[in-house]
DNA sequence: TAATTACATCGCAAATATACGATGATTATT
DNA sequence: AATAATCATCGTATATTTGCGATGTAATTA
């Protein structure tokens, strides 16, 4: 491959792409799932609930709140996360954006 | 890894997986976009404004045609490729969902 | 019919992602 | 203080994705 071609993309596309990227594996889906229902949520429920060892989850928790999915703070011996509701909205709309931008062009092809 | 562990999770979060799956990579963004500002598009036309060589993107239409966002016909020596507009509604309604679910959950935690 | 155009597919190399056990760090319990 | 519990990080194995040149196929043009 000899070098990523990610970053020559537009900015609007490279934020799309990395958000979408951020829920295009079944088990962070699962996750935040999880974290939403519950007010808070300690990563050793998750992984009661989860096929994936506390590593893998404990993994796939820092690629959501890297993207700021969600927020974690560290309680005594526990780690505690919540979802980030403005990010979930700025995401929904930032993918609503896309779509109506996209259905806007819409001409009736073939 | 040993197996992957994708099948083991709910249809629902494996369906929004593999439909953020399609657009989590800024030169699928980018063709969808192309693809949508024209009411149909052929291949060469897309790969003479992305940064990538033809087989490249043929790959990426591959998979965006696989997951339903866009169909695809032959003319002649040529593919034409256009948007699959339900289905792009059909996703569109499928992370509204998805987001509104996790919202109606929101009991505001720390 | 030969050459060209348009595109898909193959084969391969490199980059990333996924998953887990082991280990480390920190706090809670005994 | 020793032990246990909770979680992050490291190292590593394997799987998947990304990207491209080369090649194959089908239609178009010369």
């Amino acid at each position: 491959m000899a070098y990523s071609k990610k970053s020559e993309f537009k900015d609007d596309e490279i934020a799309i792409a990395e958000f979408a990227k951020a829920i295009s594996h079944p088990a962070r889906v699962a996750i935040l799932k999880e974290v939403a229902m519950r007010q808070s949520c300690i990563c050793g429920e998750i992984v009661e609930v989860l096929p994936l060892a506390q590593s893998t989850v404990s993994q796939h928790l820092k690629e959501l709140k890297a993207v700021g999915l969600i927020d974690g703070t560290v309680e005594g011996a526990k780690s505690c996360y919540c979802i980030n509701w403005a990010m979930i909205e700025k995401i929904n709309q930032l993918f609503n954006q896309f779509f109506e931008k996209t259905q806007c062009c819409k001409t009736g092809c073939s």
